[in-house]
DNA sequence: TTATGTGCAAAGGGTTTGCACTCCG
DNA sequence: CGGAGTGCAAACCCTTTGCACATAA
């Protein structure tokens, strides 16, 4: 299973303006966000519009999503499409992708040795990237 | 800062309640089936009490706390203080505790390897347990 | 008594949905 | 033309908050 999935979905104005301002980004952004950038770029989309595309997007794998520790869903176009994750910067939002054979495998075993199968993961870092350290308290 | 916090908060009977209602769960409950779990035992507590417990005691560090996929708070009582993580099937909900030395380290190593101080991290692995693995589609 | 905890209900904030309209194909 | 995609606003859901009342110390 897996791999790409619907790329038959009907190209509009809006989804290419999503498209291109979560291509803009380099951090994670919100489905709110992002329609704020577009309306003040000029982009007319519908709240709505914004995250029914990012969803959309999130299932076909095009973006990756993560969900904020105060519940809200944030997303970024990714660099590659293989399988990998993130350390995000507290401070500035900064994401560095990083891939994790290491986790990927220990999950696997850790799950399959208690009788686990289908095994699926969650794995998120953040801390503070060095320029954040600096400064902060 | 951190270590163990406020342990002087009044005992009172909802409180009570609430642990125990989690102490008897074994699998992760949201602050909603946690209210209705005491409400059908009798217990009558408010939900908004379920709420700022469960908080209090997460952030005392008594019980563990996960956000599902669809952005609910599900909370558990769980066996060890030391730092820990889950794998739950998404079947019955079943939860085993397991310690993660590799990805600890792993997670602390990437990181720093970019730079960022002060890193925290949050691995969730779940697939369906043995159980689950055998009747299900 | 007095501060802390509780209950209720209303307010919040992000996300989803119904329905009529628009635009791609 | 026909259906996928869009906009708007109302609906949803979980969670938080204000305020008066109850209760542990």
């Amino acid at each position: 299973m897996s791999g790409q999935a619907r790329t038959e979905r009907r190209p509009t104005r809006q989804r290419a303006a999503i498209a291109e301002a979560l291509a803009d980004a380099t951090e994670f952004r919100s489905a709110q966000e992002i329609h704020a950038d577009l309306a003040s770029a000029g982009d007319r989309v519908g709240l709505a519009t914004v995250y029914r595309n990012l969803q959309a997007m999130a299932t076909d794998g095009e973006v990756d999503v993560i969900r904020t520790a105060d519940g809200e869903s944030v997303y970024r176009a990714c660099a590659t499409e293989d399988h990998h994750h993130h350390v995000v910067c507290r401070g500035c939002g900064l994401a560095v992708e990083v891939t994790a054979d290491a986790v990927e495998r220990w999950a696997e075993t850790v799950a399959a040795s208690h009788g686990f199968t289908q095994v699926r993961h969650t794995v998120e870092v953040d801390g503070l990237c060095r320029r954040c350290s600096s400064g902060s308290s």
